[in-house]
DNA sequence: AAAAATATTCGTAAAATTACGAACAATTCA
DNA sequence: TGAATTGTTCGTAATTTTACGAATATTTTT
């Protein structure tokens, strides 16, 4: 086998990882995680960052499928997005369940 | 509670997530998990992309702790990094675990 | 010693990421 | 209606990421 193309399965866990992948968001998500739901103005208190930068992440995080948002005016409703969780959980799951770590030495 | 910096793990949680970002780099981790060692050639006739550029991803890898590598003149030997790949795995275990996703109704 | 094989490093370019303040839009309150 | 509240979007800048071919270094083979 040569130059394969990568899987569906690999893609989705790299959107699923590169979301993640900033300090910033794991905190949104970790505070997401705990409730419900909750505004945007209390997810930007956690942060030790501008409301624009805090607004980006949220897009980002969004946009990958890890949360939705619902406008109540005049704010603005965040939630983990239970479907795409369940999803990147279990890609994850797999993930780290592939490796035969415990019966091997590896390198050196 | 406002302003916070982010906590040790939310950075660690953070930098393997990023490490895993890509679709090349999934790739390379779902390739060496599934023996226990391989060379640096088996390891880009995976994938489609040229060899500085496999050279440059196994280098951010190894560099976020995943994967290491060994020189056995004149190849390069690579596997997984036992010892972090179950750090990475128990922070990503608990990171998935921590949302109550069953009990509740999200947005919407 | 010269040629071949194996990977990394260098130099470079295009695109994406991260961050901020200012400007804006939408709704609510006075 | 005017002022305040809440978030997003815009414009911008600095940095990082991704990718490639060419050059380089190291060891092995001839």
């Amino acid at each position: 086998m040569e130059k394969q193309e990568y899987t569906e399965i690999q893609i989705r866990m790299a959107r699923y990882a590169k979301a993640l992948g900033n300090p910033a968001r794991v905190a949104i998500i970790d505070f997401l995680a705990k409730q419900e739901t909750c505004f945007f103005g209390e997810i930007h208190e956690q942060l030790p960052i501008a409301k624009a930068t805090a607004s980006q992440h949220l897009s980002e995080l969004k946009e990958a499928g890890l949360i939705q948002g619902e406008i109540i005016p005049p704010k603005v409703k965040y939630c983990i997005n239970k479907e795409n969780w369940m999803e990147a959980k279990a890609l994850f799951g797999e993930f780290f369940g592939q490796c035969v770590c415990k019966n091997r030495q590896c390198c050196g």
